[in-house]
DNA sequence: ATTGGTGCAAATCCTTTGCAATAGC
DNA sequence: GCTATTGCAAAGGATTTGCACCAAT
């Protein structure tokens, strides 16, 4: 599950820790966004000890590698995510629900509209906020 | 300058006080992103010794009343911004720098997708990030 | 006169840093 | 054995809280 980090971190002449093993496993178990706390706790069976300094590093490493996306949806933490294809998120105002949205961006429009001002674009975040659909239902406040 | 902030404290029974006013002419007059820091600076002169605490809150008031933008674009503090109309923006990976992006959404196409998630959409924010003219001209790193 | 707003200081929260100890290679 | 990684504790920085005072209505 995790053959792609290890022939990644070969080639780059880095270190196959187990840490790295085990938060790149966890991260793709989970499957959805996960925050670093969340992943400090997941692993504890597996590594007891690991620390959050090693946890953030590791993610920042996995990001770089191109095997995450780090999300930054407005929250107050950032969230992680082993799904790396285009996509998009929402954020639910009332109860912090992030969920996945299926929507293309305009890319060519996009490179326009960068282009135009002479920006280098190397990704688009896109988040809508509003009410997921259990907190439409929900009585209200 | 904040005529329309005054009166809209008036219909919802708010006060009218000097850091509000303030604050939102400092928004206003500077036009571009600023830190709740900055506006903290910008309006010593004007109203010494307004608080930090004071200044944040106020600044979400504004928010709340569609007088300003808070955005996160992902650089660990949040942003202000005056001009509410729609339109997105780009963020420097190099040198932290935020200018507006004019690049329409597609809303047909987003209200389809969140709509059948049973999301209930009131606001999307797209942050491109990569490298600013600038630092794509500079000498690298 | 009421009570919503403000200022102050301290707390909170996520994330990063410094440094010695450890473990990949 | 060499040095990248790790763990620990502590620092850092943006934002929020609690509470007494003040000022807008």
């Amino acid at each position: 599950m995790t053959e792609d980090l290890v022939s990644i971190l070969h080639a780059r002449g880095q270190r196959v820790t187990p840490q790295r093993l085990v938060i790149l496993r966890s991260l793709r178990e989970h499957g959805g966004h996960v925050t670093a706390e969340e992943i400090c706790r997941s692993i504890r069976d597996d590594l007891p000890g690991t620390s959050v300094p090693t946890v953030y590093a590791t993610l920042d490493l996995l990001v770089e590698l191109g095997l995450t996306r780090k999300l930054d949806v407005g929250v107050g933490y950032a969230l992680y995510d082993a799904r790396t294809d285009p996509h998009q998120h929402t954020v639910c105002r009332r109860c912090g629900r992030v969920d996945d949205l299926e929507y293309k961006l305009d890319r060519e429009g996009l490179t326009r509209a960068t282009e135009a001002a002479g920006f280098r674009a190397d990704a688009a975040e896109l988040v809508v906020a509003g009410l997921c659909a259990d907190c439409v239902q929900a009585p209200s406040q």
